[in-house]
DNA sequence: TCCTCTGTGCTG
DNA sequence: TCCCAGCACAGAGGAC
């Protein structure tokens, strides 16, 4: 049986106005606005390359004169005039189309809507499959046999049954749907106080607006059933103005939309002259390069058929899972092999993709290419430990460029293979929505999910080398990712009902400061808005004016600026710090923290390794490397994070690893000494700095010894310091001269930072983790010292992190071997977290604090603390 | 209704 | 001219 031809039919308007208003802005050199040109020719590209349509055509207004706004003469009385920016950008349209060679059909005198009705019937009638491309959810009435609507703005194409499950109607009465709520755009009134919900409901349960206005009275509620009684003529109105006609007097010749490939040339003078130059660059691409794709995968349909292409597969091997939050497939492939989609939905077919990911997994003659591997390997039951060698692509990308933000595959892929790959929504995945069994774009996706990793190897390959930074890779964070993903399986209990008793009694302090506030303020107003309180506090009360926020000039209320205020005397401001810990506190954990709970009753954080520019690891739903620990308050939060029955948690922290690691990297003897000698590191620093000895040391000096250490791991300058200790910038000028002075190497350590940084344009860590500063040549003095400061940081914090990802991978190495009922939980920084059962954490204690100490060699020992408890906080002291 | 930006504040 | 690295909250406002 042979498939119908297939005709697209685009709405043009409905397009280009989305195009107009999803990109943000775009212009040439000169000036001119081309946001719109370029959304609209990507819409193009993309229908074009993923559907590749037989037939293809777009339907165009002329004229501003319909038969319906003579009709009705408010009708788009309220549309908003042509933007300004978006008229000019018509006529580049119409020659972009021209360039596509895609045939306009412009009608004067009729509604784009009415022509695109039309023709849809008329082609349906006579056997094409006809899709609507649009952005306007008006066309969804058209919908039936033989004709379905691409809605631009979901990405999703709508058939009979899609519109049902959207709207809860057939297509036909979609139009009596929007005839009742209405719509302000088009003017289309509607019937007042009824909105999307109501409209659905009614249709749907009276099967057309004509029965529902029939049986008005018998409307149970009452603002719907007077609404209808007084509106009934409007109503009607309405259905009339939304309902497409199909019957124009037009004879449309199908077959002179037949769909022919793209004129380069016009393409290329066109991008050039709008100054696309991405689209220029891939032109050139695919010219050098015609068709070169990914092939697509196999599907195989049992266990049987799965193990044969394995059998296949050389040392080499790709592994991809597809799915959103549940896994729906496992793609397999290797070079040169043709690749395989195990779909779960076929019985038994999970477990044989389980199975046989387990054996490569365990396999050590094995390479694993992925993409993010975490995720994949997260199929496996835990703990999982791989004796494969893992190559994950987003892993060496990060190594590569570590302050890029986004290292997804389809990012990698435009980047290094000039490859625009499906996204998730092109291959079905879409709100909820999955791709259906068999569906050749499922086919398409999980064929690049396994072969763009692969196609990436080589570039990836020759840039990480096989010096320092690959060792970083193989020695660090590959074999870190296995104890990552046991890491986050393993989870960490909650007490939840704890969290849930705290919740109750900070709400009740919460209403009676609320109270108080509005009194002291004289009305109410949102205490959680800065905005609203900025304008009480300075404009209202008349309290002496402070600062103003840096993007939108409001006035800023932030701690500093209350704890000012609240020093003079003024109520209100102290009142509301107490709010504001309150309610950041429950809003943050105390409140979100249980409803994070698995139905294991533990949170399941996720670690990313390829986020942190420095090298360091984040936390993120939830995010456990933030939890309080500084307050009363905070420290309550931290002991609902408890032991499972029978266990204890074991928390070590290394003590001032970043001071230790700046001793070692500038080689400063005084330092060097302090450490070895055991000595308070602050307390040290601050009879230099003042010339006392160490026991006279006040608690003021130490302070401000302390933050000039903190300072100068963050590259902090006089003002900085000044800001933090409370003192003028010349007094911190003296302070940071003194240190200078007493720990000389340390300032020849920044010289040599900054050195590097502009020599090479990047600076490395001990291992040899890089991070590129293209910045510290900026003409702007802003960006440059940023740059700078990141230089300074970034040695000294990425060694740190370094350093505390080998302790773990040693920590989890030596744990499987001697406590194996011990395991890793958390770490946040210079922290880990493990549990441990109740007789063995003593033992789990010793040997993680021994690992954190041998994890590195530096000129100064390293020191850890450990100890345990029944939660968290017990744990640290 | 959904999404993004902004101000704010928690951690190391 | 405000000190490094993160994540997440509520409010505000725009697009749909």
């Amino acid at each position: 049986m042979s498939t119908p031809p297939r005709l697209f039919l685009i709405d043009g308007f409905s397009n280009v106005f989305r195009a107009f208003y999803a990109i943000r802005e775009l212009s040439t050199a000169k000036g001119e606005p081309t946001n719109a040109v370029y959304g609209f020719v990507q819409m193009l590209r993309k229908l074009l390359r993923d559907e590749n349509p037989e037939l293809v055509g777009v339907a165009w207004d002329v004229s501003d004169v319909t038969v319906r706004s003579e009709r009705y003469a408010e009708y788009k009385a309220n549309r908003a005039p042509m933007p300004e920016a978006l008229r000019p950008q018509l006529p580049w349209i119409r020659r972009a189309l021209a360039a596509f060679r895609i045939p306009v059909l412009e009608l004067e005198g009729y509604e784009a809507d009415d022509v695109l009705g039309t023709l849809a019937r008329q082609a349906a009638g006579r056997g094409y499959e006809v899709v609507l491309v649009s952005a306007d959810k008006d066309l969804m009435q058209l919908v039936g046999p033989g004709v379905s609507v691409f809605h631009t703005g979901r990405n999703r194409l709508y058939d009979e049954a899609a519109v049902r499950e959207e709207w809860g109607v057939p297509p036909p009465r979609v139009a009596d749907v929007l005839a009742l709520q209405g719509d302000s755009v088009d003017n289309v009134p509607g019937v007042p106080g009824i909105g999307e919900k109501g409209a659905r409901q009614l249709i749907a349960e009276h099967g057309s607006l004509e029965a529902l206005l029939e049986r008005a009275g018998e409307v149970s509620r009452k603002a719907y059933r007077e609404g209808l009684e007084k509106h009934r003529e409007q109503a009607l109105l309405s259905k009339e103005l939304v309902t497409i006609h199909t019957e124009l007097p037009l004879d449309l010749d199908v077959e002179a939309l037949r769909h022919d490939p793209p004129d380069p040339a016009a393409l290329r003078a066109l991008y050039t002259e709008l100054e696309f130059f991405s689209l220029l660059e891939e032109l050139g691409a695919a010219a050098a390069a015609p068709g070169e794709g990914s092939p697509p995968a196999r599907e195989v349909r049992d266990a049987r058929e799965l193990a044969a292409a394995l059998a296949e597969l050389s040392e080499e091997v790709a592994v991809a899972l597809l799915g959103g939050e549940t896994p729906l497939a496992l793609a397999v492939g290797g070079p040169g092999k043709e690749p395989v989609l195990a779909d779960f939905r076929h019985a038994g077919l999970r477990d044989a993709a389980v199975a046989a990911l387990a054996e490569l997994a365990a396999d050590p003659g094995r390479l694993l290419v992925g993409h993010d591997l975490k995720e994949v390997l997260r199929l496996l039951p835990a703990p999982v430990r791989p004796a494969a060698r893992l190559w994950d692509a987003m892993l060496v990308s990060y190594l590569l460029r570590p302050s890029v933000h986004g290292h997804g595959l389809a990012e990698l892929a435009a980047e290094r293979l000039g490859r625009q790959p499906l996204a998730p929504r092109d291959a079905g995945w879409d709100r909820g929505a999955e791709p259906a069994l068999g569906d050749e774009r499922l086919a398409r996706f999980a064929g690049e999910a396994v072969d763009l990793p692969l196609r990436l190897l080589a570039p990836f390959g020759a840039e990480l080398g096989s010096g320092a930074l690959a060792r970083v890779y193989w020695e660090i964070e590959a074999p870190l990712l296995p104890v990552l993903l046991a890491m986050e399986s393993a989870g960490i209990a909650l007490d939840g009902e704890l969290l849930r008793s705290m919740s109750r009694e900070m709400e009740g302090e919460l209403v009676s400061l609320e109270r108080e506030v509005h009194e002291l303020a004289g009305e109410p107003f949102n205490l959680n808005s800065p905005q609203q309180l900025g304008r009480i506090l300075f404009e209202k009360l008349g309290y002496p004016a402070g600062r103003r926020t840096q993007k939108t000039k409001s006035w800023s209320t932030d701690a500093d600026t209350l704890t000012a205020l609240a020093t003079r005397g003024y109520p209100l401001p102290e009142r509301l710090l107490r709010y504001r810990e309150l309610a950041k506190l429950k809003s943050t954990y105390v409140d979100a923290l249980p409803a994070l709970a698995g139905p294991d009753g533990r949170v399941h954080t996720r670690f990313q390794q390829a986020v942190a520019a420095t090298g360091r690891l984040s936390s993120i739903n939830p995010n456990l490397q933030n939890i309080p620990v500084r307050t009363e308050l905070g420290q309550r939060i931290r002991r609902a994070f408890r032991a499972a029955p029978g266990h204890l948690l074991v928390a070590a922290d290394y003590s001032q690893i970043e001071l230790r690691v700046l001793a070692h990297i500038a080689e400063e003897p005084a330092l060097i000494d302090a450490f070895r000698r055991g000595e308070d590191i602050h307390r040290t620093t601050a009879a230099s700095v003042f010339g006392v000895a160490a026991d006279l040391v006040t608690a003021d000096q130490r302070r401000a010894a302390k933050a000039i250490n903190f300072g100068l791991i963050y590259g902090m300058g006089a003002f900085g310091l000044a800001q933090t200790l409370g003192v003028d910038t010349k007094e911190a000028e003296r302070f940071i001269a003194a240190y200078f002075a007493r720990f000389a190497r340390v300032q020849e350590y920044m010289r040599e930072t900054l050195g590097m940084a502009e020599r090479d344009g990047r600076v490395e860590t001990l291992a040899g983790r890089v991070r590129w500063l293209p910045e510290i040549h900026a003409k702007s003095w802003n960006l440059r010292e940023n740059a700078r400061r990141m230089a300074i940081n970034a040695r000294i914090q990425g060694t740190a992190a370094d350093i505390l990802k080998r302790a773990m991978i040693a920590v989890d190495r030596r744990l499987a071997a001697e406590l194996p009922a011990a395991r890793l939980l958390l770490t946040v920084h210079d922290e880990l977290v493990l549990e441990a059962p109740e007789e063995a954490a003593g033992a789990a204690a010793e040997l993680v604090r021994t690992e954190m100490e041998a994890a590195e060699s530096l000129a100064v020992p390293l020191v850890a603390e450990a100890g345990w408890g029944p939660n968290w906080m017990a744990a640290k002291s």
